[in-house]
RNA sequence: CGGGGUGUAGCGCAGCCCGGUAGCGCGCGUCGUUCGGGACGACGAGGUCGUGGGUUCAAAUCCCGCCACCCCGACCA
């Protein structure tokens, strides 16, 4: 565990990896690529879990449970699906291990499975597999299932959270009766997650759509929220899909409409992942630590007792618990910290690192005053706020830290998106500022591609409507000098 | 898969060029003093130096092979 964190300034992928691990939300596994969640780290996915399964549910949608491995043929079955994914699987050929002559655990190559065993990467097509069986008639429909699961895929290169070999994350998919219904509900899932990532975890998004080039595999529309890092490189927080009947033709996937004709199923998916995490890091981080907002801190207020000389410390004691339990009577989240381990300066340090966003300091001298110290994560403010009423001063300050975090974000994401009319300055804007770029593009994967090439910058999203003043007017692509319908978003990105 | 780097105590590292009893910081254990911003003292535990071979009286150190991991690209939630 580092000590102390490196500052941001001089090398942000290093200052993330140091902050991660400072303050215990994952540390490196004994396989390549992914990684242990400690309770810090587990205890915040499940916020975000909880919080997102509530607004799935709000939203129509109940859980399931799909199986983990899926037969190799499935994958096939979908012809983009498989190019995107085949060549990041894990596979499983054998059911049994055995010892050799030398008394060596090899693989007993009589246990050949008959037909490998892909470790899904993703689950549509199991889930569609099963769909065509549940699915007859236009009233078994719609079907709207969540799953909470992990998934596996071998990335070349891994990255704590952002980019894991095995990850955890909900998957959404959903079978319809209709295209214009299927693309509603694309669309509402894009508006949970933005509303997610916005209001819970204080992160602005943009919300868009993917060019084909960026597309999930298999998809016949990408939406997504794309986030803006710290150090000006981009992030997708979460994508919706609609499959168009892609799925269902490969799974033979029919009902019967009201007019008793065969049509195929409508489907959208929809994920996000412990990807989350790592954006809320770079999102919120700095140089002391990481900055959770309290809508999803697993501890919202940690109490330091100050315990002092002997004979103030049972006092001390008695009423940091006191407080404790005021402030849980009235739904706050509070860790007292009562332990002998450390001093209070090392405490403070710690919660600092672990990014609790308030810290309550209570000793003697303010006893005798009928204060506490309250110290905020975020703006790093200290003062001393009377007992009398303390739970509404912490709930009202919880509030204000939660909006101010996402004003922060929305503040420095606004200095970082620029507008570029030629594609000089947009090679100087992308080089020297990086930040999200809003330029024409004249809808080719050419242009995409030679963009991508000579400056490593990818079209993020073609935001929605109503993202950005004045994207959606038509103009021209400086690129190719092709007309354009609108600013597209270009950045660098994880 | 290309380019770079690192493997030495739980973690972070020095030692390697120039071979000769394996060290530092943090952490850990015991005791004491401390406790309002990462305490201090004393004593102590902990290492087949990634791995296989070679050179040598002698290898963490020199030579060859292998493995693993990290970083920068291509691929991606």
């Amino acid at each position: 565990m580092a000590d102390k964190i490196t500052p941001r300034s001089e090398d942000y992928a290093q200052w993330y990896v140091d902050v991660v691990r400072a303050a215990r939300l994952a540390e490196y596994s004994p396989v390549r690529g992914s990684m242990i969640i400690p309770p810090n780290g587990y205890e915040l996915w499940e916020n975000m879990r909880d919080g997102l399964d509530g607004m799935f549910k709000a939203t129509g949608h109940r859980n399931a449970y799909f199986p983990l491995f899926i037969p190799q043929s499935f994958l096939a079955r979908e012809a983009a699906h498989v190019e995107g994914f085949a060549k990041e699987c894990a596979v499983v050929t054998h059911h049994r291990l055995k010892l050799d002559e030398d008394g060596a655990l090899i693989v007993d190559p009589e246990s050949k499975l008959e037909e490998p065993l892909i470790v899904r990467p993703t689950s549509e097509t199991i889930i569609w597999d099963t769909y065509s069986k549940w699915i007859q008639s236009w009233r078994d429909l719609p079907i709207l299932i969540n799953q909470w699961a992990n998934v596996v895929r071998w990335e070349m290169r891994t990255r704590l959270f952002l980019r894991t070999s095995e990850f955890l994350w909900q998957e959404g998919h959903t079978a319809h009766a209709t295209e214009r219904e299927a693309i509603e509900e694309t669309r509402t899932m894009l508006d949970v997650y933005a509303t997610f990532a916005e209001e819970w975890m204080a992160m602005p998004v943009i919300k868009g759509v993917k060019t084909e080039a960026e597309r999930f595999a298999g998809a016949k529309d990408t939406y997504c929220i794309e986030a803006l890092m710290q150090d000006g490189k981009a992030l997708q927080a979460g994508t919706s899909h609609f499959l168009g009947q892609n799925f269902a033709r490969a799974f033979d996937c029919t009902f019967q409409n009201q007019s008793g004709e065969l049509e195929h199923v409508w489907a959208t998916s929809w994920g996000v992942s412990t990807r989350l995490i790592g954006a809320l890091v770079m999102t919120h981080g700095d140089d002391k630590g990481i900055v959770l907002p309290p809508r999803l801190a697993p501890v919202q207020v940690a109490i330091v007792p100050i315990l002092g000389k002997e004979d103030t410390r049972e006092a001390v004691l008695e009423t940091a618990r006191q407080i404790a339990r005021d402030l849980v009577h009235a739904g706050i989240r509070v860790f007292l910290d009562d332990s002998d381990q450390h001093r209070p300066g090392w405490k403070f340090a710690e919660y600092e690192v672990q990014g609790v966003p308030l810290r309550l300091a209570i000793g003697p001298r303010d006893i005798e005053n009928g204060v506490v110290e309250l110290a905020r994560r975020d703006t790093g403010e200290k003062e001393s706020v009377a007992m009398e009423g303390l739970a509404q001063v912490i709930s009202a300050t919880l509030s204000e830290i939660q909006r101010g975090l996402y004003d922060r974000a929305k503040a420095f994401r606004e200095a970082s998106t620029r507008t570029a009319d030629d594609y000089p300055a947009f090679q100087r804007l992308i080089e020297e500022e990086g930040g999200f770029v809003l330029m024409h593009w004249d809808g080719t994967a050419e242009t995409e591609e030679r963009i991508k090439t000579q400056t490593m910058a990818t079209i993020r999203c073609i935001p929605l409507p109503g993202q950005f003043e004045g994207t959606d007017e038509p103009g021209v692509d400086p690129v190719s000098g092709k007309p354009s319908e609108g600013r597209v978003v270009f950045a660098k990105s994880y």
